[in-house]
DNA sequence: AAAAACATTTGATGTAGGTCAAAAAGTATG
DNA sequence: CATACTTTTTGACCTACATCAAATGTTTTT
């Protein structure tokens, strides 16, 4: 288990920056009835995160889960004193490590900040909350875990069968603006293979 | 695009066998307010498939998901006329073709029992009314959801960095009741891995 | 119970992609 | 702008696992 990055700083407690909220539009946001949308509003702080934060660390519980509006985190565990990238999150996707948020049992993944990031922060204990009293929060928390369910199983099967250049491929066609924003090393460990094998397969097809 | 597999019925619609549901009681009843659970058994039917019956196939849409009470399932998709395993499902788990069934888009998998199937069946159209008229049952369906989630993370996460020999040991500690139900070559599909390989790493293990 | 069909094991061989090490390119810092 | 640090590339070599093929074992069918 060895930390191998600069200057993380430790707290996971987003209290810095927290704004108000007032006024915020959100892409799913039209689905919900004006009251549902008033509690939304809320239940969620703002924050901001410095560039190379940890936001989470093994043994912390995720209390919450960020809506990122502004930069990019990356999400990784140790195995072996090796890093292994689970998730990269950019603009527009939600960052929080989902075992523990879901089961709100202490997690195993780290989860850093790569730039400086700004997010919308709504913690389990809220969403439940929330989701208890509105029904249109609880179908819209509904469809974005089923989102996210096929995102993973999309995952699992890319791992399952294709080759890594076929798997460099897909995500070059899906997302690839994902490409542009973190190093080769954290998307060969995304993709599941080694750094050296990315370069050669990018030299490959130029 | 090949079929390989003997006498498959076609029809993907459950219509033989189903029954009443009065005095049923599912494992996640409990949770549900005594309206919703009425509601809830109003829009199931009971089900059941015989031997080597094609529940889903690519093209058509998972309209619905079953909850398995007897019998095994497992599920594949075909790439490079090459079975690929997706999900192994037996008692007291869910079967459908979750990205068809969530978008009710065409699914890309097909969805076979291995052994005669008792199920509940539940459609889409349904779950979603369900959904929006019980907040009960619409935190039920989520939290199903995110479970589901954490188990597909957790699957591309052990095919992502695991050895075949360690995405067998893990298997086996966490179900090894799959490994009694099913045939060796489509465990080691499930595991990512070929039908030799698992022979041989079970041979060393004993 | 023999034949056919299917599932598992075992052996020989090939290869995608890993690891290690060093060079080259890029970026930050005094 | 020169030094240090980090990231990416390139090369040589190695290993885990795939593939192919044949033997053995097991279940189903006639």
């Amino acid at each position: 288990m060895v930390k191998s990055h600069s200057q993380p700083s430790l707290s996971g407690i987003p209290e810095p920056h927290s704004e108000s909220m007032t006024g915020i539009d959100l892409p799913f946001f039209h689905i919900l009835a004006p009251a549902s949308r008033e509690a939304f509003l809320q239940s969620v702080q703002m924050v901001r995160f410095p560039r190379n934060h940890f936001i989470f660390q093994p043994e912390q519980i995720a209390r919450h889960a960020y809506f990122v509006l502004k930069g990019a985190i990356r999400q990784f565990t140790l195995a072996d004193g090796k890093e292994v990238v689970t998730r990269l999150v950019i603009e527009g996707g939600f960052s929080t490590a989902f075992y523990s948020f879901i089961s709100q049992k202490p997690c195993f993944e780290y989860c850093q900040t790569l730039e400086e990031v700004e997010a919308i922060s709504l913690s389990r204990r809220e969403m439940e909350r929330l989701c208890a009293e509105h029904i249109d929060i609880a179908n819209l928390e509904r469809k974005i875990t089923e989102q996210y369910l096929i995102q993973e199983q999309e995952r699992a099967l890319s791992l399952q069968f294709l080759s890594a250049q076929e798997r460099y491929e897909q995500l070059f066609k899906q997302d690839a603006s994902i490409l542009l924003r973190f190093p080769l090393g954290t998307i060969a460990s995304y993709l599941g293979m080694s750094q050296e094998t990315l370069s050669r397969l990018r030299a490959k097809n130029i």
